[in-house]
DNA sequence: AATCAGGTTGGAAAC
DNA sequence: AGTTTCCAACCTGAT
């Protein structure tokens, strides 16, 4: 048993020391009661058979780096291993804990755990404290003020955050306590893992995108002193496959809450300020706010990540055909475009927002007619980014299942990509076999003759696979099935609506 | 209740 | 080369 008593905070998807508010109500409660601050994470020790590589890596170099600014304040990080619900009882008792701080979240998994944790304080006397800094607004007072209907446009959502103020985004990096310091028993047994206790590291891929808040802070910075380019900014511009992106990739950062979303809206606010500059939705800070829409949507809507029992859902009759969602997800689908991103994904963690539309769409209603929620599966293992609300959401809006209905836009795998590599320089660093096939059937080798796939070294059906649908036939066929699964909910609803 | 405008970023054909 | 129109007719939100 501890000496002291404790003052936990719970870090989840708040790797960060910089505006970290729960945190600091941490800090100022262990020096008020003079008490000790113990930060903790609770890491699962099945975490490798629960998300990819890449993420792991990303959320251990987070880890390293959180305890690394927390020495700076005196402090450590304390890893549990284990299940919260279980873990946390176990301690308020050993280190007799008055008060715990954490962030709100969203994500069900997090809640269900938070809400079980909840009930075991209150039974032993813990005072729980949480703080809205995941996200710039707080999501349910949106959904108030919208009278607790969710609001189910970009525009809708906009009017109702614009007249908020938003509140700085606090410093802490020079609170020093005391009381931070630890001070008793077996500490080495809470440090950080290496990597290497999860995974083998010769198998890793190099890493693009190391996590931690640090790096998040001068990625931020880097971008932000580029006045100019972020003034200019407009998504749709913006190409989904340069070989080095063409955006911020601070998403993963924001996921992870290595960087605070306030503090980027701040940055963007001072780096547009006097100057002419794009808006949302297209600009960088509407970026930001489509993360804050799909955030409240999520927090708002019952089985949000689902298609059955979701309000919002578009009701379609997907097919679960396992050797489609195997070729997909292994970049093995014979069209060269949707196979470099794929396997870009699985490679670097990272893919363009634009990309994830190629993708999206082809798996759904453009050709493999696969449900949303079996590539957000596949999407939660590979993102370094992936995050609840916006993985749920942006395959609903893609699959055209909810918020965007013109499911006629389809995009092609064979002309989407020209736009803005006509050469197929992404496709020729990605998917590597096809390297040596002249420009005019990179993006459709199954058309070149045969004496070009020979010449190139890769035979169309052996070096690389034949397409697994004919574009051009099946996305016409869906976009009927679309037509009548509309149908279908139309008529549901209106039965709905006269039984009522 | 009924109508209307508009919807982050498709593609192909017709101008 | 850049703009317009069709594809088929969706949805939400405002009036």
């Amino acid at each position: 048993m501890s000496k002291v008593p404790s003052v936990i905070h719970w870090f989840r998807l708040d790797l960060r020391i910089h505006d970290n508010l729960a945190l600091r109500n941490a800090i100022n409660e262990a020096e008020n009661r003079k008490h000790l601050l113990r930060p903790i994470y609770v890491l699962d020790p099945n975490i490798k058979s629960k998300i990819g590589v890449n993420r792991l890596r990303f959320l251990i170099q987070s880890l390293q780096d959180l305890d690394t600014n927390l020495r700076k304040l005196n402090s450590r990080l304390y890893i549990l291993k284990g299940n919260p619900v279980e873990l946390l009882p176990k301690f308020f008792d050993q280190w007799q804990v008055k008060f715990l701080t954490t962030q709100v979240d969203i994500d069900p998994e997090i809640v269900d755990q938070e809400e079980a944790v909840e009930k075991i304080a209150e039974e032993k006397d813990v005072f729980i404290i949480k703080r809205v800094q995941h996200t710039v607004y707080d999501v349910y007072s949106v959904l108030k003020k919208n009278n607790g209907a969710v609001p189910l446009t970009y525009q809708k959502f906009m009017s109702l955050v614009n007249d908020i103020q938003v509140k700085e985004a606090k410093d802490i990096s020079k609170v020093v306590s005391d009381y931070c310091k630890p001070t008793d028993e077996d500490l080495d047994a809470y440090d950080v893992p290496k990597l290497e206790e999860f995974v083998d590291e010769s198998t890793l891929t190099p890493c693009k995108y190391p996590g931690g808040e640090t790096e998040a802070i001068k990625r931020l910075n880097n971008y932000m002193a580029k006045k100019q380019w972020v003034c200019k900014f407009e998504k749709p511009n913006t190409s989904p496959n340069s070989i080095e992106p063409s955006t911020t990739v601070l998403s993963p950062y924001l996921s992870h809450g290595c960087l605070s979303p306030k503090l980027f809206y701040h940055k963007l606010k001072e780096a547009e300020s006097g100057m002419k500059h794009s808006d949302p939705p297209v600009s960088l800070m509407g970026q930001l706010m489509w993360r804050e829409f799909y955030y409240t949507a999520g927090a708002g809507t019952k089985n949000f990540d689902k298609m059955v029992g979701n309000p919002i859902c578009m009701q379609i009759p997907w097919v679960k055909k396992e050797e489609y969602i195997k070729a997909w997800a292994e970049g093995k689908t014979g069209y060269p475009f949707v196979d470099a991103i794929m396997r870009q994904l699985k490679q670097e963690g990272w893919i363009h927002h634009l990309a994830r539309h190629m993708v999206a769409c082809f798996l759904t209603r453009g050709d493999l007619w696969v449900s949303w929620e079996e590539g957000a599966k596949i999407f939660e293992d590979y993102l370094l980014d992936y995050d609840w609300s916006l993985n749920a959401g942006n395959w609903m809006w893609l699959s055209a299942s909810a918020f965007f209905y013109k499911y006629f836009r389809v995009y092609s795998p064979v002309a989407f990509g020209k736009k803005t590599d006509k050469e197929g320089l992404y496709i020729r660093k990605y998917v590597p076999e096809l390297k040596k096939y002249p420009t005019a059937f990179i993006y459709e080798p199954w058309k070149a003759p045969k004496s070009i796939q020979n010449t190139a070294g890769c035979i169309i059906g052996e070096g690389y696979p034949h397409r697994i649908v004919d574009h051009e036939k099946i996305h016409k066929e869906n976009m009927q099935k679309m037509s009548s699964a509309y149908r279908m909910n139309k008529e549901k609803k209106a039965m709905k609506r006269s039984i009522s």
